[in-house]
RNA sequence: GCACCAGUAGCUCAGUGGAUAGAGCACUGGCCUCCGGAGCCAGGUGCGUAGGUUCGAUUCCUAUCUGGUGCACCA
């Protein structure tokens, strides 16, 4: 209907084309301004009139010309159309009972590689490394939703001079016995303390870096020590995205392309863009105002601009993909940079508009920086336990009777959890607060989850409704049923907006919108009623409602319960 | 010092080159023997500052202030 709309505008007006009136045309601030309006302010110039008067004209030279048109109206510059009701909810509601609503086959036959969560081996998974992983796996359900045959990489922090630091900490001061009954946390402290005593003791930083030299010859016993460590990482991780519901398809880390770096520097040094300076090999890119890439250093070891470069050329080959997203913390986009330039001037054009680093803010603790020494640190899995018990507390409260307490509390926890970090824009810092997260009311995965949960109880309630039998689309023509109707056709253009942005926050707040206006239309529509007719169209809405919602919230990596 | 990002209501944040800039939290008051009160309704003179572009700027540009982050062998 907006595409006849524009076209006939386009033939009415002059100096602008179909598709800068369908760009044009929006829907108005409120609802009694019409469902569609078009401001006439830039035709002004080109056709010498005031726009009040433009928009009169275009009034007249249309009115009754499009079937699907109850009125015009002239509202200031504004021309303001209003549809005829029932056709405008029959269309919205066949829209949005179209299955893959909301989704497209855009991406068919393509590939995406996404880069995410990515933690460094032998540190705790805290709060910080939740954001990358959260939003990573919200875009992998996007992109896959718009058609995109997408890979999920984690791409481990399990090589490099840390590890080196982590072998003389343990040959140190460290014990078998001790690793092997506290895990990662005692790889924590040898960490913390390799950083205490380094300094004190200068020559203890040349001793980790030639064993991080060893690693990379394949030396048999750093090598053992560091898969060691690694598999004792890995318990805890899993845990943490096995709670969060969050999978990987490649668990290719840092260490998978060790083998792969010396065909990197190969290739740089014969297209000439390698220089020695101070012993270390780099790409020289002042040209483009940024500090020199690194590519190996002094002591010949290799650094993560090589590793990033290698799998950067790995992936390509393996996946071909169109796109190859890193999603990292803001405070790595002058490294991204680095190495996209690198590759580009490595003569590959693509680079620019297929790598995209991805970035989100900062996250701080009650408004001080996050650090292990100081204590001043959250563990992720601590959160979502914390939130699952916080929720089934509320649930004892409210709901004492309901079955299956202990999953639908994992979900509402773990969802309110997973919402609240894809509520805003990514770049936004976030200051961590145990009473803004474990708050259940308001716009927050709960509230959603609780609208979902309603929507289903109706639906329980009347067994014999059948969503597919054709209904009276009259009986939605009330302002709250065409409301939130609105609110629920916006959702092929959010996925595709927070795919294009690569913002999951978009889908949030479209989740909370549609929530929002069910309430409003629960409020005032009783919707189990004896009439059939009335109740069944409700119904149907209600049951349109729950699906779209369900969707929104599985975009998001959120599961809804039934009953809460 | 240079670069990037952010400054919108008491707090956390949406928002758009155009109609009266919106939500949530917090605070106050209300919600019918009735489909779930994790809900609904009502309560608001705020776009860091100064210029510029434009018919029109909170939005684009420039300068400036404040905060955050980054700037060679950690990732």
């Amino acid at each position: 209907m907006k595409e006849q709309l524009a076209e006939i505008i386009a033939k009415n007006v002059e100096g602008l084309s179909p598709e800068d009136i369908l760009s044009l045309l929006e829907v108005p601030p409120k609802p009694e301004l019409g469902d569609y309006a078009f401001p006439c302010f830039r035709l002004a110039k080109t056709m010498h009139k005031a726009p009040n008067q433009i928009a009169e004209d275009l009034k007249n030279a249309i009115a009754g010309k499009l079937d699907f048109i109850e009125e015009i109206r002239v509202q200031g510059a504004y021309c303001n159309f209003y549809l005829k009701k029932e056709l405008f909810v029959k269309t919205m509601l066949d829209a949005a009972c179209a299955e893959n609503f909301g989704g497209s086959d855009l991406g068919a036959g393509q590939a995406i590689c996404i880069d995410y969560s990515s933690p460094n081996v032998a540190k705790n998974f805290h709060v910080g490394h939740l954001r990358t992983t959260i939003i990573g796996n919200s875009l992998y359900k996007i992109y896959s939703k718009l058609g995109y045959t997408v890979h999920r990489i984690n791409h481990l922090g399990d090589w490099g001079t840390q590890f080196g630091k982590l072998i003389v900490a343990y040959k140190t001061w460290g014990s078998k016995e001790a690793v092997e009954e506290r895990g990662i946390a005692e790889l924590m402290e040898l960490y913390v303390r390799f950083h205490t005593e380094a300094e004190k003791d200068d020559t203890l930083i040349d001793q980790a870096r030639a064993w991080f030299v060893k690693m990379e010859q394949g030396d048999e016993e750093a090598l053992s020590i560091w898969q060691w460590f690694k598999d004792i990482s890995m318990i805890e991780y899993r845990r943490v995205y096995k709670l969060l519901g969050v999978d990987f398809d490649s668990y290719n880390g840092e260490s998978f392309y060790r083998d792969k770096t010396p065909a990197v520097f190969e290739r740089l040094e014969q297209a000439n863009l390698l220089k020695e300076s101070d012993g270390a090999y780099i790409v020289d890119l002042s040209d483009y105002d940024m500090a020199p890439c690194i590519i190996k250093k002094a002591d010949g070891g290799s650094i993560y601009a090589t590793r990033d470069l290698a799998a950067i050329y790995y992936r390509k080959e393996t996946y071909q993909f169109v796109k190859c997203l890193y999603v990292t913390g803001q405070e790595q986009k002058l490294h991204f940079a680095q190495v996209f330039k690198v590759v580009e001037l490595l003569g590959n054009d693509w680079a620019a508009s297929q790598l995209v680093h991805i970035p989100y803010g900062l996250v701080s603790l009650e408004g001080a920086k996050l650090s292990t020494r100081s204590g001043n640190i959250i563990y992720a899995e601590d959160i979502l336990l914390e939130a699952i018990s916080k929720v089934k507390e509320v649930i004892e409260e409210k709901n004492p009777e309901l079955p299956n307490k202990d999953e639908a509390a994992q979900m509402v926890g773990v969802g309110a959890i997973i919402f609240n970090d894809l509520y805003n824009q990514r770049i936004k810092d976030v200051s961590f607060k145990w009473e803004k997260i474990l708050n259940f009311e308001g716009e927050t995965g709960p509230y959603v989850q609780y609208t979902y949960a309603r929507c289903s109880s109706l639906l329980r309630a009347v067994p014999e409704f059948d969503e597919t039998a054709s209904i009276d689309h009259s009986i939605l023509t009330d302002l709250d049923a065409m409301e939130l109707l609105k609110a629920i056709n916006k959702f092929p253009k959010v996925v595709l907006d927070a795919a294009e942005k690569y913002e999951p926050f978009l889908i949030s707040r479209f989740a909370v919108e549609v929530a929002q206006a069910f309430n409003h239309f629960y409020n005032s529509c009783r919707i189990n009623v004896p009439e059939e007719a009335i109740r069944n169209a409700r119904l149907k809405l209600v049951s349109v409602t729950r699906k779209t919602l369900r969707d929104a919230m599985r975009l998001l990596g959120i599961n809804c319960p039934e009953q809460m």
